[in-house]
DNA sequence: ATGCAGTTGCAAATCATTTGCAAGAAGAGG
DNA sequence: CCTCTTCTTGCAAATGATTTGCAACTGCAT
């Protein structure tokens, strides 16, 4: 089992994120896809670079309209979707909450949600995976995608 | 690697049910709940007791208006809700659908979602679920409980 | 610079679900 | 079986997340 990330920010923090520079190059994938490189476009995927945690929209859009207050929430949702679209991030429905995204684009892996302070943590296991197309195999199916994910509290 | 039932109907089919008597005591849970056993709640819990599949709210709205045309969608919710809060149903929030609904009871399984159909289809796998104990047990976690749904079309 | 399709902000619309409220029934006690 | 109190209901309006119509705006190819 390999252990990718621990959970960094919350979506309703509201908090700062340490400067990390990722690989992705999103500006690049936006061109490739034939749509217009807009100034929200900039500012949003900019901080997704930027991005350790798995912030929901309004989140995005408080971290943007920090850079640009001229950004609205449509165009955030609107720049999501694209993005999702274009296979760029990933967008994940936690239990009773609004979807949180992440950048796609690194191993694939499933999650652990703290139920006391919203934190995910990033998590594989080829086991599980193996055993999942081997179920959809007896049953007949080919998987197209899955979600596993485990709600709990730190021991303690 | 245990099948629990194959997907009997689709959430949006308004069709029939073939009449299988449950185990499940509904009513003696409500009155064991000190809620009152009204007419609405009774058709409810009837009409669960002969469900095989998962229907969402809407679905059971419109096999309860069949039974008692008087029956709002709002009571629906209401009783679902009740029914949840006690352990008598479970809530499934399958991806981008409403939530549907099934009789708690049997053992714990997990769920293969026909992406053409919407069929689901029950599975355990114990391997997993010691797996997933591991991982959380790895991370210093204690699991409140999990959700595993694989996504996928039939083979052909 | 120019022009036009792609984009945006805003407000209004959607969808699933919840809630306020006044009218209506369980069911305990007589 | 009648009463009274309280829990429930149906309806409509409110919510929360997300989407969409539309007129104004702006990348960016020319």
């Amino acid at each position: 089992m390999t252990i990718f990330a621990t959970g960094v920010g919350v979506p309703h923090n509201g908090g700062m994120t340490e400067a990390v520079i990722h690989k992705r190059d999103y500006e690049g994938e936006l061109k490739r896809a034939g749509v217009r490189l807009t100034r929200p476009r900039r500012v949003i995927v900019g901080l997704l670079t930027q991005t350790e945690d798995h912030p929901d929209a309004l989140e995005i859009f408080r971290r943007a309209s920090a850079i640009d207050p001229s950004i609205s929430l449509s165009t955030v949702y609107r720049t999501m979707k694209l993005l999702e679209g274009l296979g760029a991030i990933h967008r994940h429905a936690f239990e009773g909450g609004p979807s949180r995204f992440e950048q796609a684009g690194g191993d694939h892996h499933d999650h652990l949600i703290d139920l006391d302070t919203g934190d995910v943590i990033e998590f594989k296991s080829e086991r599980i995976e193996a055993l999942q197309a081997e179920i959809a195999e007896r049953l007949g199916y080919d998987i197209v995608h899955h979600r596993l994910e485990l709600y709990g509290r730190k021991r303690g």
